[in-house]
DNA sequence: GTGATTCTAGGTCATTTGTCCTAATTTTGG
DNA sequence: CCAAAATTAGGACAAATGACCTAGAATCAC
């Protein structure tokens, strides 16, 4: 097989284990048996396990990034792309009851470890923290753009730690609905500011 | 020395270790090297690692138990304890900007581990969630006590895990601030209510 | 004081870990 | 079709882990 495959086959399986059930606990023998190789075949594409932590990391960036590049493609308005992120909650409702957010968890495990890859990991928040504000400065909220971003990526995070602690209640659900309603209320916000001036 | 007192010191260690490097990370060595004694002796207090985790979060349920008590305690009103309740994150925020929340962390861990310990780990939010509950129900609002219990929790845990990520900003401050304006709302809202009827 | 109980130290053991090596196999270029 | 390069398999290795054992030291009851 093309080592490009190969390669792009033990990213794509770490990735779900380093998820699943973590960086720190998911060893090699684990992923080569996902992906059907030999330990000895990954040592080829891998020559340490932050190696791969790098390559995954770089892989969820590069694909969260390509995401938000769809919700600001066409004619949505800010409000919208907004509406789409915090709707992230509800699209993987399931694998965030059971292994909480992708983003958040990894960060947490890597500060725990004081690993080399925690910055790297924060990249991923700030992927979506300066996306966020983007959108809030297209909707005129110059001034506390990055405050109103922290503070719905902060929601999302705990909103994905408690769906995680209690995934049988409808929780999740909830909670998207406030976010909007918040959103709401934000852009109005917006428009009595443009009155005003 | 009595066993009690070598007990509550590996019992405090582990605690100490489970938050600061997470618990599959921690080895025994490590714990018995922090408390000053050997592997050996180790054994006769804990005879499984699961043991350990067993009595550390019994002992922070105890912890956290006994704190909530005393912020009922006296004449303080509903959102005076609620308010203590959020100032957590500000008493706490060095610990916090290092290693996130001890019971957010602890759970997300236990989760990805499929460990048996993680429903003793979600009593720790229960905990939590119902005291808060009550104070929600002693604001009169008794509909939705439970749903704005989880919902102050939920932003807790976010603000940790964002604290975490961006140590350097001073983002817990901020929110904080937010979520007692919050609580403000809330309590208006009551009045009103009482007002009303 | 002495015998019994409680506590401690240090070591063993099989297993798993990340890392690394070498020989075989597959693919590729001419 | 064949040599060179790329890819793979399988094992070796030291270090670390959770678990367990036994003998000695400290403490207590009487």
């Amino acid at each position: 097989m093309a080592a490009s495959a190969t390669r792009e086959k033990i990213v794509s399986s770490a990735d779900q284990l380093f998820y699943e059930r973590g960086f720190e606990v998911t060893s090699f023998a684990d992923v080569a048996e996902m992906v059907g190789i030999s330990r000895g075949n990954f040592y080829y594409h891998f020559k340490t396990k932050d190696e791969i932590l790098d390559a995954v990391i770089a892989r969820r960036i590069k694909d969260r990034d390509e995401m938000l590049g769809r919700w600001i493609d066409g004619d949505q308005t800010p409000k919208q792309s907004v509406a789409s992120f915090i709707r992230i909650l509800e699209m993987n409702n399931k694998k965030i009851r059971s292994s909480g957010c992708p983003v958040g968890t990894l960060f947490s495990e890597l500060a725990k470890l004081n690993h080399p890859g925690r910055p790297a990991a924060r990249g991923l928040f700030d992927l979506f923290r300066v996306w966020l504000r983007r959108r809030f400065e297209e909707m005129g909220r110059h001034r506390d753009a990055d405050a109103l971003a922290m503070h719905i990526l902060a929601r999302s995070q705990g909103a994905a730690t408690l769906a995680n602690a209690y995934p049988d209640e409808p929780f999740l659900e909830t909670e998207v609905a406030q976010m909007l309603a918040w959103l709401d209320a934000v852009a109005d916000q917006q428009d009595q500011t443009q009155q005003d001036t």
